[in-house]
DNA sequence: ATAGGGTTAG
């Protein structure tokens, strides 16, 4: 059988493993399961193996053994076809067919791919009558299969019943909890697992950074890094991989670029990480830089996530020949535009006032333009008030049926900035009658490891007080260096007195006053907001950065912005 | 009849 084996192995194509099937049915061989599973494992989970051509060789054989039923099921599952595999899975019960544990195992696998909570959970009811309740590999496979599927709460209560639990379980549900937007609980179970004597592998520090790259979570992230250097996991690729772009989302990208600097051996996944982060960071030319000499200093070859990536580093540091060359270019090193990077060039040509332009890329280009590409489109439209552009844009997102907030606001805006106020308030009924709503703004800060929470105009802080004092000092001494609101960025037709308190008390203003009153001196501010910051809170950031001698930084939903001695790092272009 | 199955960053 290890020579069968050994054949199987230096098969590369479909026509090297027929010649050898044709020798095993001659010898004999063939007859047995074991070399019929053998083969048929060999062509539907090897790449150089033929999943179709594995079904057809199992038709022709009668009554199979369990195993050659796994072989299929457990090709189908790791296809694009998963779905497949439950299929399979269901034949071989409807004919009286008794699935063993591993067969249970990867038609899960198949549940978890395809997101099929209610076949997971029917093979879950399963594989307790069969009697393997107790296998901790099943289990695991079943959590992982809950938190992909959203319910985090089935994934726990499973976790919290097993009386044994190995290391991939506390993986299966870090994880989940990392990626079902529960980053704060992961980090926590990360924590459980390591006091209750569980030494946590490559794949729970991943799980752990991950959930700090979502929360911003800077100090946390780099008591993880001192942990991951005492296991002596720092020298690992993928672990590298999480740390930089870890550093990156916490707005620490030196960092991050002290890692990737240091890590022994890249991989692509790595160049993508540090061009992203360096993207967010709005270095764009050291991103470009980096991008131009993957190929030649790393042999990495650049795949549509690392276009990607150094289009949105071209995009935020307004390189926009240079974004224009790499989008050119793609086609050339055979990786494929797709919509995302036709976003990033129109994004670039829009920032650039080069409206017409970007609609001309939009109307031109062979894939259906998505809402976001229009959103795009009427964003750069607000900046640069295009009247007429920016009612095309929100007409076609009207025929699309999206409704997203965002696009009556920036039409409202438009409006608002020619004062059109007639406009502005036909916008605002249509917002009414389709029952969109603004997605309300909020920032946060973290100050000695608590986060404090705050929304436009909020006065349910218990420093209420004491942060619109702050304010209101703040408000004095910027118009002393020539600040004046704002006030086109209020979409309300109200008075200018009251436009100028609605901008005073934004939510990233509230959070900042905060941070200027609670973080001591010398100490980094750090702010996240859920939208976009504001044109004003960005004006008024540069000035206090300037004034207060203090540092802050602000990551919003698109990138980071560090305001120093009165300039940003993006360079006011965003 | 032997084992084989689960968790992974951009």
């Amino acid at each position: 059988m290890a020579l069968v084996d050994s054949f199987l192995h230096k098969c590369k194509a479909l026509k090297h493993i027929k010649q050898l099937q044709a020798q095993l049915i001659v010898s004999s061989a063939f007859q047995s399961y074991l070399c019929r599973t053998k083969l048929l494992e060999f062509c539907s989970i090897s790449p150089s193996g033929d999943l179709g051509y594995a079904v057809e060789v199992f038709r022709h054989v009668d009554n199979h053994h369990t195993n050659e039923w796994n072989a299929i099921v457990r090709g189908f599952a790791q296809s694009d076809e998963p779905r497949q595999a439950v299929e399979w899975y269901v034949t071989m019960l409807h004919q009286a067919r008794r699935p063993d544990a591993l067969t249970c195992s990867f038609a899960l696998k198949a549940c978890a791919r395809m997101l099929g909570l209610f076949e997971g959970r029917e093979i879950h009811g399963q594989y307790i009558r069969f009697g393997f309740e107790a296998d901790v590999l099943l289990q695991t496979t079943v959590i992982d299969v809950y938190a992909k599927c959203g319910v985090l709460e089935q994934a726990q209560q499973l976790f919290d019943e097993m009386t044994r639990r190995d290391v991939p379980t506390w993986n299966a549900l870090i994880t989940g909890l990392a990626q079902g937007n529960r980053p704060r609980d992961a980090l926590s179970l990360f924590n459980r697992m390591r006091d209750s004597g569980v030494v946590p592998n490559e794949i729970s520090v991943i799980g752990a950074l991950s959930a700090c790259s979502q929360l911003g979570a800077a100090s946390e992230g780099k008591f993880v890094h001192a942990y991951i250097s005492e296991v002596r996991l720092d020298t690992n690729t993928r672990v590298c991989n999480a740390l930089i772009d870890m550093y990156a989302k916490c707005g620490t990208i030196d960092l991050a670029c002290d890692v990737f600097n240091k890590m022994p051996d890249r991989s692509l996944v790595s160049w993508n990480a540090i061009i992203m982060g360096l993207a967010m960071h709005g270095r764009g030319f050291h991103a470009v830089q980096l991008f131009n000499q993957m190929d030649s200093s790393s042999g990495v070859r650049p795949d549509a996530v690392t276009y990607l990536a150094a289009l949105c580093a071209c995009n935020h540091a307004g390189l926009v020949e240079e974004g224009l060359r790499i989008f050119k270019e793609m086609t050339k090193y055979g990786v494929t535009q797709n919509i995302k990077h036709y976003g990033c060039v129109v994004d670039l040509l829009g920032r650039a006032g080069r409206l017409e332009e970007a609609h001309m890329m939009i109307k031109s280009m062979p894939l259906v333009p998505d809402a976001v590409l229009w959103q795009t489109l009427l964003g750069a439209c607000n900046t640069y008030g295009n009247i007429d552009l920016a009612e095309l844009a929100s007409e076609k997102l009207r025929e699309m049926g999206s409704a997203s907030d965002g696009d009556y606001v920036m039409m409202s805006n438009v409006y608002a900035a020619y004062g059109r106020w007639v406009d502005v308030g036909r916008v605002r009924e249509a917002m009414k009658v389709n029952e969109v709503r603004k997605m309300p703004g909020c920032s946060f800060i973290e100050v000695d490891g608590i986060v404090h929470n705050f929304v436009n105009g909020d006065q349910t802080h218990s420093n209420s007080k004491e942060i619109y004092a702050k304010l209101d000092e703040i408000s004095i001494r910027i118009k002393a260096f020539g600040y004046v609101p704002g006030t086109r960025f209020v979409l309300h037709d109200i008075g200018e007195e009251d436009k100028e308190n609605v901008l005073l008390y934004h939510s990233e203003k509230l959070a900042m006053a905060f941070g200027l009153v609670t973080v001591k001196e010398g100490s980094l501010i750090q702010i996240y907001k859920n939208l976009r910051i504001c044109g004003d809170c960005h004006i008024v950031f540069k000035l206090v950065s300037k004034i207060y001698e203090r540092e802050i930084v602000v990551r919003d939903r698109a990138r980071f912005h560090r305001f120093k001695e009165g300039l940003c790092s993006c360079g006011d272009y965003w």
